[in-house]
DNA sequence: TGTTAGCACTCAGTTATTGCGAGTGCTAAT
DNA sequence: ATTAGCACTCGCAATAACTGAGTGCTAACA
């Protein structure tokens, strides 16, 4: 079903005013605002199809109409476009990241902080998914009697690391030549096809070392796939500003679904619109906790392999033309940014 | 002005029902309670004088009495006793902290967790600092081009890194021999003591890598600084059930509290009155957002030394006794587990 | 036929009024 | 010194009346 043009202005503009105030628009009000010169009255009639159509709801009879959900949906699809940023917003995030120190949890930190400040919602950011590139070298760090340090560096020099108690003691002299042996197999071997059988055939080995380098290995391939260590998320406190978040309820909703941190990193990362900028709202989202927001989330990249996601959470009432121009853009600085960082 | 056995005793009775009830304590209600075999009316007598005493207020007139601050103060230093833990307790809390991996951070995490489960409050737990230890080892881990990874292990074996970017490009090799170097100083020396003259006065070292190490130098004894990085919390959502927080305002406050994990870790750590259970009572608190709170704190050390904090957050009307107790046994489990996990 | 003015109607939210009840302070009797 | 009795206070819940922004419908109009 379309939409003619002047349903298509007045839902628009609806929309708009409801995300500016909350308050439901009656048609008085829309009258003055949009200039298309028709009455209230007419209005009404128009906004009485919208709400046949599901586009509008009244929360009790005689109150202005709010948007639905499908609203949202149609805007998004339909209605706006993702606007360049001002110019001198655009330099400002641009010198931003060029400020960042060097190190790359530093940069995710400061994009989660630019993200909640130039949309006032909750800023998400996923730290990069060593998951889908390679260990180019490992180091095993003896830190006291049985535990050890295990440094995992992949071909991008992005380093993760875990510690872990081994059978045995473990002295400096040791955990080098386990390291030594270890990077041996990378030369020619990824480390997720590292099997036992290859370990047993190398020959120069006593007994113990051979029995460290087995424990070892599947710590290994287990710090490739932990996920949800690398999770920020900034302007919690953003939301609550807003009237629909005066509710306690509400907030331990959201309060709850950013500490789960696995869930967000599986949710930001499922893309399979392939999609740049993916926008979910309300109960288009599969967490129960999300059901009641919306949210906006984008990709960073290396090489062409995605590498971690970023995203805003709001109310469904998001300002979502604002926040998809932000993500676009703040998606091309990360992009240069971390390509500058890892880049061979 | 000391008070006398009756006074004291109704002072403990109103206290005790307001922790539980939040709600104000009017003589009638009081005299069934308590069984001294007092009447309203005199409990009232007596609720006048702990009123001109300080120990009391009427929210308005014609109300029962609640708690001030003051009443809380004498509470928790002249009633109320640190009870010893349920055995059934006990044994849970054991039992759980001998399941925890040997990693630190787990140990920290499942303190918090366990903490704020027993008390119902929010929970705060800082991991150890390195800053009071000495380096014993130092791995400088090439990552890509002129980035690289440094780990830091003291003496006790607990281990702490960060990626800098240094002036040259660092392969493995490179990164092999800077780590021998810094490491043969250590050898002889504390890293805080580690200066530029020292340095130079190695002489098998090509100008470059004395320019790296030169670099690198400051950077590991800014590692041993650096404190905020660990700080967990849980239990946030818990307070959210006690009326006192049904204001958003006060949890905007908390939410912001535990975000700033610099202040938060000062705060814990800054013990001057050497106690082993500290007790900060709603404005006793330096922290303006922690005015209307209280913070049960106590530390855990390694060898006599004061290793890290932990503790809990809660409304002025905190359960004193109960928490003080748990921390106290929780303390004695912590010491246990971590001289275990790291003694030499 | 689409648009609009007019009018009766709806209903959330605010204000005013009232009554209730838990609590107090004071006084006089025990 | 303790207590029973009583008048008084005051927050709070319930009720009623009022307001105003908004609607739907109808009839008139271009």
């Amino acid at each position: 079903m379309e939409l003619n043009e002047r349903k298509k202005k007045i839902l628009e503009v609806i929309i708009r005013d409801y995300i500016n105030t909350a308050e439901p628009v009656g048609s008085r009000t829309l009258s003055k605002r949009c200039n298309l010169g028709i009455s209230p009255a007419t209005i009404r009639n128009e906004m009485a199809d919208l709400e046949d159509l599901g586009y509008l709801v009244q929360p009790h009879t005689s109150s202005g109409r709010i948007p639905t959900q499908k609203a949202y949906r149609y805007y998004v699809d339909e209605i706006m476009e993702i606007r360049k940023l001002e110019k001198m917003i655009r330099t400002d995030i641009h010198r931003g990241f060029l400020n960042t120190t060097t190190e790359l949890g530093s940069t995710m930190d400061h994009t989660a902080r630019v993200l909640s400040q130039l949309t006032n919602y909750t800023a998400v950011v996923l730290a990069p998914r060593v998951t889908n590139f390679n260990c180019r070298n490992v180091q095993i760090v003896s830190l006291i009697k049985n535990r050890v340090l295990m440094v995992v560096v992949t071909n991008e020099g992005m380093a993760k690391n875990i510690e872990v108690a081994l059978s045995q003691d473990v002295d400096n002299a040791l955990a080098l030549k386990l390291s030594n042996v270890i990077n041996g197999f990378l030369k020619n071997t990824n480390l997720s096809d590292l099997s036992s059988e290859l370990v047993d055939r190398i020959q120069e080995m006593t007994p113990e070392e051979s029995k460290l380098i087995h424990e070892i290995i599947p710590h290994l391939k287990k710090v490739l796939l932990d996920e949800d260590s690398e999770v920020h998320s900034t302007g919690l406190t953003n939301l609550f500003n807003y009237p629909e978040f005066s509710d306690v309820n509400k907030i331990k909703q959201l309060i709850n679904l950013v500490q789960e941190k696995q869930v967000l990193s599986e949710m930001m990362t499922n893309n399979n619109g392939n999609q740049v900028i993916r926008i979910k709202i309300g109960s288009e989202n599969d967490n129960e906790n999300l059901k009641d927001f919306s949210i906006i989330t984008s990709t960073y990249e290396l090489d062409g392999e995605m590498m971690g996601a970023f995203g805003v959470i709001g109310p469904t009432r998001m300002n979502y033309d604002n926040v998809s121009s932000v993500l676009n853009y703040i998606r091309n600085e990360l992009n240069l940014h971390i390509s500058n960082l890892l880049m061979k």
